[in-house]
RNA sequence: GGCGCGGUAGCAAAGUGGUAAUGCUGUGGACUGCAACUCCGCCAUCGUCGGUUCGAUUCCGACCCGCGCCUCCA
């Protein structure tokens, strides 16, 4: 069983080889910590939780870290706007991240870093980089230049070799004004003055805090090692963040190769258009914990490619519930059948991840898998179980007690499940009369409060729609 | 301007040089007191035009359409 994987870098699909297969390493970049996530930020999260529990069926030890960025001017504003301290929002913020990152069944990494934890480390690096010619400290004197350190981008040959992206070119295009105190265009800041009413750690530079991709290179340096096997984040992140990390990494290690591996993931669109601020539609992932359950999120996840843009619509959310209804239905079903111990290496399901992590190909096994467990019986059947949750787990889902999936809250709820048992029983005391007109009242009466009945010979179960 | 991605059934989404998985929806039937669940069946020739090939949705070229990035951003 071998594991291929898209790597950002060579653009193609390759082999994966770890440096040391006793001690596989996994980096992802995290949210800064400003704000409740979005559906966006949950995509990799998803994606490279996947990703992980695979990685750890084929490794003994895998290290996933993951991390929190809690220092970062958007906290800073954030803060200023809500008159509290920058720490009380990063934690608020990163405690709400782990609370959908768990909603969504999503596995807690082996390390989440912080930022602020790390500031010796950036420093250190900062001044490597320095000492090696790769970056420079603004030294003069003017109010707001002075302190800043800044990656010297022509220091290194293979800048840009990510993105694919020539210097010249990306200045021509670029956008913004270049600071005047930068030698050039494309040099970007490690370290960056703090004015004395915002928060700064001292420095050789004087009072400042680090700048956006410093903090994963030291932490990556710090947890994981000089190299990597596997770097993940979104596409957006490919240039400048990745690039710089690159940088800044390579640099300060004399060129050894910083990760091996990169993969980006996709975008999120909503409703056919691109979630951004200034379309105010933005989804945030407690949003939707409110209207869907955890798991359909997921199941709209990982039911497309991780590298193809996403759309996420109601339409979308809808489906997908009903998808796993379905699935849950077949498990409730089968409830009496014990699940059969199972390896899931033997399965299409885990084949197709292997390529690429193919969750598309791996989610319609699922379903394949659950109407072969349906259709056997006996010691087959117990097998057949037994795979479907174990592939089913791979991809963090159908792991919940069907009973509760179809009981539980599904928003709006008017009814309680205790005056629904109630009314079931009324109903079947009517059917038992063969009153079919009270019998088909009470149906009619519970799927307007949105529960459907299902009759079979054991008895009548309940489902919220 | 530079770099890059995508166009497969009503919707979503895989895939392959030899006539296209899977899910949702719709629809015909079975089951049911009626339903629901489930089961059996039906519903696409893969953006357009050329080329290569015995044969292309799959390779190549052109074109059309949609989209992303170019230092805030998953």
């Amino acid at each position: 069983m071998s594991l291929t994987l898209y790597n950002t870098m060579t653009r193609s699909k390759q082999l994966f080889q770890p440096i040391d297969p006793a001690r596989v390493t996994l980096y992802v970049c995290g949210p800064t910590a400003y704000n409740r996530v979005h559906i966006g930020n949950a995509r990799p999260a998803v994606i490279f939780d996947t990703l992980y529990r695979l990685l750890n069926t084929l490794y003994p030890k895998v290290v996933y870290a993951r991390n929190i960025t809690d220092i970062d001017d958007k906290i800073m504003a954030t803060a200023a706007e809500l008159g509290e301290e920058i720490s009380s929002v990063s934690q608020r913020y990163a405690e709400a991240y782990f609370d959908d990152m768990a909603a969504l069944n999503n596995l807690a990494p082996t390390v989440v870093p912080y930022a602020t934890d790390h500031i010796p480390e950036m420093i250190d690096m900062v001044s490597r980089l320095v000492a090696k010619g790769h970056a420079y400290a603004v030294d003069n004197g003017v109010e707001g230049e002075q302190g800043h350190v800044l990656f010297a981008v022509q220091s290194m040959r293979d800048y840009g070799s990510l993105s694919r992206r020539s210097l010249d070119d990306m200045l021509a295009g670029a956008r913004v004004e270049v600071a005047a105190y930068k030698k050039y265009a494309g040099d970007f800041v490690l370290w960056k003055p703090s004015a004395d009413h915002e928060p700064g750690w001292d420095s050789p530079w004087g009072r400042g805090r680090p700048g956006w991709h410093l903090e994963c290179s030291a932490m990556i340096e710090k947890h994981l090692g000089d190299s990597i096997d596997i770097h993940g984040g979104g596409q957006d992140l490919i240039f400048p963040h990745h690039e710089n990390e690159i940088a800044q990494s390579c640099c300060a290690h004399d060129g050894k190769p910083f990760a091996n591996v990169w993969m980006h993931n996709g975008f999120i669109n909503i409703e056919g258009e691109k979630m951004s601020k200034s379309l105010g539609n933005f989804r945030m992932v407690n949003d939707l914990l409110q209207q869907y359950p955890g798991e359909v999120l997921r199941y709209v996840i990982l039911s497309a490619h991780y590298r193809s843009e996403q759309n996420f619509s109601k339409d979308l959310l809808d489906s997908a519930w009903r998808s796993l209804d379905t699935l849950y239905g077949f498990l409730r079903s089968q409830t009496a059948v014990v699940a059969a111990p199972c390896d899931v290496s033997d399965s299409e399901a885990y084949r197709a991840l292997l390529d690429d992590l193919n969750t598309p190909v791996a989610v319609s096994e699922l379903h394949k898998l659950a109407r072969q467990m349906h259709g056997a019986s006996g010691a087959e059947q117990a097998l057949a179980k037994g795979r479907l949750l174990a592939v089913a787990h791979l991809m963090g889902l159908l792991q919940q007690d069907p009973e509760a999936w179809f009981k539980g809250a599904r928003g709006g709820d008017t009814i309680s499940a205790e005056e629904i048992e109630e009314l079931i029983a009324k109903r079947n005391q009517a059917k038992a009369d063969r009153d079919f007109q009270t019998a088909d009242a009470v149906r009619n009466q519970l799927k307007e409060l949105g529960v459907t009945l299902e009759d079979s010979r054991e008895g009548t179960q309940w489902r919220r729609d």
